[in-house]
DNA sequence: GCAAATTTGTTCGTATGTATT
DNA sequence: CAATACATACGAACAAATTTG
């Protein structure tokens, strides 16, 4: 009697689902029945069930059933830019490119532009003073009409008033991306960029719109990018967050065969 | 009645532990005492507090009561290369050096050697056939005596039998890191590498390691990296990986500011 | 060191609500 | 509308871990 009823039970369905015996998509046998089978009381079997489910390998519907979760389709994004470019995976055009690429179809709404004075994150990175006035440029991104990513932008308003740069409170995309645009207007050319990658729980928002379970059971993806001017200042931030229970990202460094 | 009772209770503990009025460390009133607090079932209760244990934002010990969970201080892991020696992060002697960087001290155990047969994704990476012979390199790593990682690196046994690298047998850390003596011995240089980042739940050997949780709620990190050589012929796999709740990656790309 | 008290963990039974077929 | 299946909620009892006296 080491471990608990629910415990071994949950291990007997695991076992089942993990030979393939029980596949993906599959429905299980109902409460009432495993009661039967395991000969334990309906709350017990609901708590055998919920382990499997925090291990992510069930699913359970209201009025159908229990189900063996099917796998997503993982998408992967590259990180690091192609070196003559020096564009990164997910940024503007290259984000299309790479939806292709792996035979999908990759779209996007018009941005969300807002006007909002820098706090946290955003004027420490991008080195301006706290409250200052930055441009935020919020982008929901879909993939074969699943949700995939969460992007939000920040560019100093100087680009703005300053710099020329007013479509970037256009609430449409740029076309060619606004990498090119900032260096048309601006004359910053992105040199560079550090992205800096934390795995955390999503938030009801995020929750919602990429139609998490509730649980906080999947994580997500948070990357900050950096992006750097031939200066080497800051001039622009994004934070995209992905769900990982969809999305792999993929890091090249030197030399590499098939480039 | 929109919101079931547990859900609403667990509601007004989040907003107590987000305002700070319920500080990390903390503990939370007792079952029954939130039994009476908000006029509910024990096992209402104890919905409620699993639900917040899902999202991580406290914990239980049996016997001691329930309590605000502590952050644990992520270490970063550098992933792009330094440009001048082509070495990435967490390789070899730059492991213990980023340690020392953030102030922490890194250890690990002498590896544990095994000759394998390839199977799964090792052969597919290594461009080997599938079960030729390879030799595994494991090893655990901590920082300040906290399980903080788990590598095993993949070498094609051609290197000892043909290439004289017969140190790689050998369970010892090899000083000056493998890759110098791979390149000393089979005279292969690495010039890039290739990293591949998912999410997905641990193992049972990974959650008693990093002592994680049971239920599978902490992800893991597993990155594989295919370093390749000046042919642009893989050379070595390296599978680590890390809990998602105390590791963060940095990616640089291009020309960047305090390189 | 031991016993009692406290606190969470497991298991059962039962009733009712909600979603889907 | 009825049947089916999972979701929520309450009550109760005992077990196991920990702290306290």
């Amino acid at each position: 009697m080491a471990d608990p009823i629910y415990r071994r039970i949950a291990e007997q369905l695991r076992e089942q689902i993990e030979s393939g015996e029980l596949v993906p998509g599959a429905q299980l046998p109902t409460e009432l029945e495993l009661r039967e089978r395991f000969n334990a009381s309906r709350n017990t079997i609901r708590d055998a069930v919920k382990s499997l489910i925090a291990l992510g390998l069930v699913e359970t519907r209201p009025g159908q059933g229990t189900f063996v979760t099917e796998r997503i389709e993982p998408f992967v994004t590259t990180l690091s830019a192609d070196p003559k470019t020096g564009l990164g995976g997910g940024e503007g055009v290259t984000y299309q490119d790479e939806g292709r690429a792996q035979q999908r179809v990759a779209t996007a709404t018009d941005p969300r532009v807002e006007i909002q004075l820098a706090a946290g994150v955003v004027p420490v990175l991008l080195k301006i003073p706290e409250g200052a006035q930055v441009v935020s440029r919020h982008q929901q991104r879909l993939i074969d009409n699943t949700p995939w990513s969460l992007q939000t932008s920040f560019y100093p308003m100087k680009f703005v008033t300053a710099g020329g740069a007013t479509r970037l409170l256009e609430a449409s995309s740029i076309e060619n991306g606004t990498v090119k645009y900032i260096e048309e207007t601006v004359h910053l050319k992105q040199l560079g960029y550090r992205d800096w990658i934390t795995v955390r729980s999503p938030d009801t928002n995020e929750t919602a719109f990429f139609r998490l379970p509730g649980d906080g059971r999947v994580g997500v993806f948070e990357i900050l990018r950096t992006a750097f001017d031939q200066d080497l200042n800051p001039m622009r931030l994004t934070i995209t967050v992905f769900p990982t229970d969809r999305n792999q990202f993929i890091v090249n460094v030197g030399e590499l065969p098939g480039g």
